[in-house]
DNA sequence: TTGCTGACGGAGG
DNA sequence: ACCTCCGCCAGCA
């Protein structure tokens, strides 16, 4: 039968779309929501496969730094930090400040 | 087809 | 504390 269990990248931008505004997830802590911390980088991957096309707030997602690590593929300008900044984030240096208290963990918020 | 890269993160030295 | 390597797996030359 067929694998009713959406892909990795599917589960991946489904959880993306949970993020609330204003806050942050990490590319982990979705990997790991997903049960594949190891796949961290899949995380990202699927973002970018799925930025042109849904509603995903690839924005929030960032990585364990904190650092928008994928800004430079918001169509090569700084609109990530933008729209970071307009939902009362801080960044500086291109790197998100207080992570912790921004910070929106699927294991945590949807436990 | 094989090999390298890449929006990461943890472990090891 | 800092640097390097490994794993994960899809996309591309």
């Amino acid at each position: 039968m067929m694998k009713k269990e959406h892909s990795f990248f599917e589960n991946a931008k489904a959880v993306a779309k949970l993020i609330p505004k204003g806050r942050v997830c990490t590319y982990g802590a979705i990997a790991k929501y997903l049960g594949a911390s190891k796949s961290a980088r899949m995380v990202g991957w699927a973002m970018n496969s799925s930025l042109p096309e849904e509603n995903i707030p690839a924005h929030r997602v960032v990585n364990r730094n904190g650092l928008l690590t994928g800004k430079n593929h918001f169509g090569g300008k700084n609109n990530m930090k933008e729209l970071l900044e307009d939902e009362g984030l801080i960044i500086v240096n291109n790197q998100i400040q207080q992570l912790d208290d921004v910070r929106w963990d699927p294991s945590v918020e949807l436990l």
